[in-house]
DNA sequence: CGGTGTGAAGCCTTTCACAGCA
DNA sequence: TGCTGTGAAAGGCTTCACACCG
């Protein structure tokens, strides 16, 4: 008998489903656009570092690596206004922009697992950037309690539904061996955690109402050697 | 004026291209098929692990995290053949599926940058497994050149290209901070590497015919922000 | 009977092309 | 004139449902 697990809960439709909230909700923005957002984040940052007033689609375009069409269709699914003839005021757009993607808030960030992994993580500039604090460290194995990397210490598993109430953890990331994964999505789930980043190499099961994105280093090589050996062209492994 | 840069080659349309072979070449499998066969590959060596003899579409769904459906037309367009009423062959899926994804072969990979990110994934434990093995580690800063990460040493960028030409170097896995990115990538298509896999946050652009894949950590932080405050669910972030 | 293989339908995304406005 | 905003068209992916076969 294959041992049975439960039931994978990967997000399957893509459907922008409607949640049953009073609120009418306006029009929802398609998941393929929210995951090019951030692109745009990131262009319209280096713009505004050099005092440019105005973009166009096309410019933007070129600086996120996509088509003119797709930006244009995208940023009309903000409500966000351009204007015909002369584009898009850069200020205003980083503004709506950062406002739809959550960025001004802060989000307090637990990583799970020091390993290689998780510490390099831990100590990655800009992945703290913006609004993303870390504000704990977790790990299962005694000996790693106690030790410090960067400015946090290492805390026990245990803890860890304290430590999401006292430090409002809003993003989990997961970065243990396969084995430890699910267990430790369970906690997090447990906790009151919403949003979690596996970053383990095995399918992770969460309830439908938690938000679960995954990142496979030995997935992506397989991708790549797949198209290598087919001398296909890879297509970018854009996350929708 | 915004500094021009070079246009931006992401793989755009996601057409399957049929290259101008004189091979006829029989179906192409869809990129979504493609980014799929990775999991099913781990599922099946989870089961063949357990001596089984068979699995259904539905067992092997479950494991992989996506619907039966899906299961039953990826593996239709690999021509690989169940048995109706019972299932596939799992010792026989294994084998198309590896050989499919180009898993029978080596894989030469070369790690560029060698800060925290670098040496993590230079330590890896699974990055190396299956066929993946890496064969040099290369940093621009000359501080760094000659120091010991794992089993190997770190050689100057400069020599880069004999580098690649000696190992065979298949795959290149950029890990520099953002603004060596495009140099690297750069470095690594003049000396012959058709797949590169980008973990530096910022668009790299390559030519046509080179396969470039992303993985940007601030970008799915990102999309987890935006659910989370949306109060929607996020997609599984499935590659495609 | 049970489970694969697959046409067909539906949905989402991308691209096109141009009306319309500053 | 120049560029946005957007209907419409086209394409790909997912899901359905069932014929078909071991």
């Amino acid at each position: 008998m294959i041992q049975p697990g439960r039931r994978a809960g990967t997000a399957h439709g893509a459907v922008p489903r409607r949640e049953e909230s009073d609120i009418p909700e306006a029009r929802l923005i398609p998941e393929a656009t929210v995951a090019r957002l951030p692109l745009y984040y990131r262009a319209l940052l280096e713009i505004s570092d050099q005092a440019i007033g105005t973009v166009s689609s096309e410019q933007l375009a070129e600086l996120a690596g996509v088509n003119a069409a797709k930006v244009r269709k995208d940023l009309s699914h903000l409500g966000s206004y351009g204007t015909r003839g002369v584009g898009y005021d850069v200020e205003h757009l980083v503004g709506e922009v950062s406002r739809e993607l959550g960025l001004t808030r802060d989000w307090p960030v637990a990583i799970l697992g020091l390993g290689n992994l998780g510490r390099a993580l831990a100590n990655y500039r800009g992945f703290g950037a913006r609004g993303f604090r870390i504000v704990a460290l977790v790990d299962a194995d005694p000996a790693k309690v106690g030790e410090t990397v960067g400015e946090l210490t290492i805390e026990p598993v245990e803890a860890l539904s304290r430590i999401v109430a006292d430090r409002r953890v809003a993003i989990g990331v997961i970065a243990t061996p396969a084995p430890a994964a699910q267990a430790v999505a369970d906690r997090l789930v447990a906790a009151g955690v919403a949003s979690i980043l596996n970053f383990a190499p095995t399918v992770v099961v969460v309830p439908p109402e938690v938000s679960l994105r995954k990142v496979d280093l030995a997935t992506e090589l397989q991708i790549l050697s797949f198209y290598q050996q087919h001398r296909r062209r890879a297509p970018d492994g854009a996350r929708v």
